[in-house]
DNA sequence: CTTGATGCAAAGTGTTTGCAACTTA
DNA sequence: TAAGTTGCAAACACTTTGCATCAAG
């Protein structure tokens, strides 16, 4: 999986004639190692563990590579917070949030997604990527 | 349409003790002149036309409160920045959103929110509000 | 008149940028 | 060794807040 990741972003740099440096490779690895979302400062208090030295500046710098080159999706689940969680590898899924105490619940749904398309193209629009959240209350808060 | 909006702003302002003040009139009305979606720097710029002297303060201070009480929503559109709409007395409805020219489609699909509701029961979810944004390309950016 | 509201400017947030020193390819 | 990258701190954009004064009920 890291492997994976660690790859495409090589080759993703490559094309773009950027260079794979070693902060680089430690916010990608930390990245993967984080469950589920975490935010940019969250990333940056985990990188700083593996080497003190990255700033903040490198963390939000290589977090728009990593979305642009889709190993990471960002989120924001409305307390205007941006967060970020696994993209590559991972099926397409959208967001059940709780109000009362944020916890996020994935799904996946076929039927949504079809009627979605069917809906974009009533107007002649090409999906290129969607954003589904529904917040409210959860089982334990409901 | 503003009538109905005075009056539920009115009421909500009674019930929680606050006071209707001739700046929070005059946001509403300007917020209800504007079409479709403006921001909270918009709203500054229209209200100080009507009068010169409504603060960035205030704006903010009342649109929390017209968001609150359901007369206005808040949306974003995946650039960061806040936008808002009218919401009361309107149906609700979802967007398009092209990421090209930023041009802003708005559809209804009740299928698709049949479909939510029964995702949401399979997770023991109230569904409180949601938001389902498609970005993509639209028929003269395609 | 009491309590909440206002304008102002200052303080917060989260994110981005300019720059000199430093790495990578 | 050329071109991109880094850390730092300052700059940013947007939003919120403290406070003395003002106005609604």
């Amino acid at each position: 999986m890291l492997k994976e990741a660690e790859k495409t972003f090589s080759d993703f740099l490559e094309k773009k004639d950027l260079k794979l440096t070693s902060q680089r490779r430690t916010i990608l690895r930390v990245a993967f190692e984080a469950e589920g979302h975490f935010s940019a400062e969250a990333l940056l208090s985990l990188s700083k563990k593996a080497d003190s030295t990255i700033s903040k500046a490198t963390v939000y710098r290589t977090l728009a590579l990593l979305k642009e080159s889709q190993i990471l999706e960002e989120q924001d689940f409305g307390d205007g917070k941006k967060v970020y969680e696994r993209a590559q590898g991972r099926k397409h899924h959208d967001h059940l949030i709780c109000i009362r105490c944020g916890k996020i619940i994935e799904f996946e749904n076929e039927p949504i997604e079809r009627l979605q398309n069917a809906e974009a193209q009533k107007h002649r629009f090409k999906i290129v990527y969607h954003s589904l959240k529904l917040f409210g209350f959860c089982n334990s808060c409901g």
